[in-house]
DNA sequence: TACATAACATAATTATATTATGTCAATAGA
DNA sequence: TCTATTGACATAATATAATTATGTTATGTA
């Protein structure tokens, strides 16, 4: 046992959990690689050899806690096909999710300068964003939802999640403004409501 | 004529100007100082005696650039006290602004990381997000709009203007993109109408 | 059993931002 | 009007990381 296929994932986990810590608190830039290594018990070789470089180590980062996001908000949602209930319990979950400081940093703020605006999108359709999309897509299809352009309104419905877990993260009171930014966010989501 | 403050202040707009354009086009992380004092026929010496460093640099690029926007936006608005119509045209006019891909990178993603999130909140409160929050204020006072958390409501706002800016600016056809932008925005808006 | 290669470690290199120091000219005070 | 000071830069040295190049070892495979 402890194949040598099996050896490198761990190792290549084990990067990316300490990566995880240091990013979240020191940002990309401040962020020192040796730091990482020395605390991940490796050496800067391994870096290289799993993820390229910093800005790889960084978007493997990213990308993991995009999948971290993926798998509680569809974890909580009904199995079944996309209602508008859904949708709002999945924006719900969605906008607490992003409240936790090292995704809001790493994912939201950051990820998109790193990896560049238009290869992050490109991650970010297989997540998130993908998500979104999806929803309002089949709810636009079903007549439920008015977006004339799914893109569009993925991004702005996002946008306005994110910022409110922003907003929610700065907080004193973060369980009552937590409650107040899910509050506004689901008006804003209502007034797309066709009828 | 020709004094020493007059030229020493056309030099320091002279770096922000090429900067602007340097770190639009390359990001801050990958702007390199050494082509911007090239472009701007100054010697790093220059930009450390004005700014203190890239840091500083940037900065004083991206408060510039909210300089902008402030005045294209208080431009365009009427004189007079802030309404719900003054509200929606400044959120409309906003948007249109921050589509520029300059002011979209440089301003809205980069900034935040670059100055660290607290000091940018603090830089920020005199230009786009404390005019977006003092009209919140207001109409709040006036029982026009209902925002029991004025910083959330202009926070969450502001996203989702800055992202649909930002999807505006990524769409092919762009006048269609930002048509559907304001309107999305606009409903939304609207939602937190109190009645 | 021998070879190839994945999975790293180590050491050299490089690329830039920063710092330290130097220079000159404008300007204010005598 | 003379001079002392200092602001406004230029130039050259330094330092801090990231990156690259090269080396080593063990494991899977033919």
């Amino acid at each position: 046992m402890a194949s040598k296929a099996e050896k490198s994932a761990e190792t290549r986990r084990t990067i990316i959990e300490v990566a995880r810590e240091v990013f979240a608190r020191d940002g990309f830039a401040d962020a020192s690689l040796a730091e990482i290594v020395a605390r991940a018990q490796v050496t800067t070789g391994a870096v290289y050899h799993h993820f390229g470089g910093k800005k790889g180590l960084f978007i493997a980062v990213a990308e993991h806690l995009e999948q971290v996001i993926l798998g509680e908000v569809v974890r909580n949602a009904s199995p079944s096909a996309v209602t508008w209930e859904a949708l709002e319990a999945g924006v719900a979950n969605t906008l607490e999710i992003c409240a936790r400081p090292d995704i809001q940093r790493i994912v939201f703020r950051e990820a998109p300068t790193v990896a560049g605006p238009t290869e992050w999108r490109e991650i970010e359709m297989k997540y998130a964003f993908g998500l979104m999309r999806g929803a309002v897509v089949q709810l636009a299809e079903q007549g439920a939802i008015d977006a004339p352009n799914a893109d569009l309104t993925a991004q702005i419905l996002l946008g306005a999640i994110v910022e409110a877990a922003h907003g929610v993260a700065l907080a004193r009171d973060k369980a009552a403004a937590l409650r107040q930014g899910q509050a506004t966010v689901r008006k804003m989501l209502r007034a797309l409501k066709s009828h």
